[in-house]
DNA sequence: GTGACCACCTGGCCGC
DNA sequence: TGCGGCCAGGTGGTCA
């Protein structure tokens, strides 16, 4: 399930493999996963363009092409493979993209979540996503005091604040637990009741949390992988998440696990009270 | 404006 | 062994 960490290392894999390269065809197997415009307008428009430049926003891979960027989100399950020419396609292999006419590049996706959009650039700030977006975890102005103007009329647990794309962008479900076990704050606390000295802490750790989780190559719970089936290793460092009736590592309490607002939630009822 | 809930989607897991 | 039902979860849409 890639959050930041994730969508960073595969974002640098494809850079590494087609920075200066072309596009030149591209197949949709899967019509949805085009969120924008048609696919058979993202087709037409997307041949025989350069990839110039590859980024982050948020959870989205941005990569700068001659005249458009073509964003792509993960979603839950979204992953890239490099395939020969004239692969066989594979199972749910939505998206294959031609690099200069010599190999493929396959976007999978077993529960079809993941998302593309081919935005010219001249329309980036009208029509992209980011407009929605809040701050990345390494923005300078996030600060207690950006985080206490956008929780003051948050009663909603902290747990379900930190998922909101829209004041920080790029924390998931596995390391908004992490975060809040770092930090002793229990994630159904009303976000609007956090005082500056625990939003300093809550903005520390984030920091300290995503960077652990890139260097070690992002989280590999379930099936998650990045391009060409590489692993993360950073769920040998979770504390808390998936750790259900294990000792925290912190106190020995039992890490219990909840739901809030449908999402699975694990932490230490002692150290996070 | 806010928050709760649902749909999307499939594989894995569990109980019967 | 096979089947049905639940769970996982990021995002966007709907509704109260």
């Amino acid at each position: 399930m890639p959050e930041k960490p994730e969508v960073i290392t595969v974002t640098k894999k494809l850079e590494k493999r087609l920075l200066n390269r072309k596009i030149t065809d591209c197949k949709v197997y899967y019509e949805p996963i085009i969120g924008y415009p048609s696919s058979k307008e993202f087709i037409s428009k997307i041949k025989n363009q350069t990839m110039n430049s590859f980024s982050t926003r948020g959870k989205w891979i941005v990569i700068e092409l001659d005249r458009d960027y073509l964003l792509v989100h993960l979603r839950m399950e979204g992953k890239f493979f490099f395939r020969e020419k004239n692969a066989i396609l594979e199972k749910h292999h939505h998206v294959v993209f031609t690099i200069d006419n010599e190999e493929e590049l396959h976007f999978q996706d077993v529960r079809k979540f993941g998302r593309m959009k081919l935005i010219p650039k001249d329309k980036i700030n009208e029509m992209s996503p980011f407009t929605e977006l809040g701050l990345e975890p390494w923005d300078k102005s996030l600060t207690p005091d950006y985080l206490k103007d956008k929780f003051k009329n948050k009663k909603i647990p902290i747990k379900t604040a930190l998922l909101d794309q829209s004041i920080i962008t790029g924390i998931g479900n596995i390391y908004d637990d992490e975060i809040l076990f770092l930090s002793h704050i229990n994630p159904l606390t009303p976000a609007n009741k956090l005082n500056d000295s625990k939003l300093q802490l809550i903005i520390k750790n984030t920091i300290i949390t995503l960077d652990k989780a890139i260097e070690e190559g992002g989280t590999t719970i379930r099936n998650y992988t990045s391009e060409e089936g590489v692993t993360g290793l950073f769920q040998n460092h979770l504390y808390v998440h998936t750790k259900v009736g294990e000792a925290c590592p912190n106190c020995g309490e039992t890490i219990i696990k909840i739901k809030i607002n449908g999402r699975g939630t694990y932490y230490c009822p002692k150290c996070q009270k």
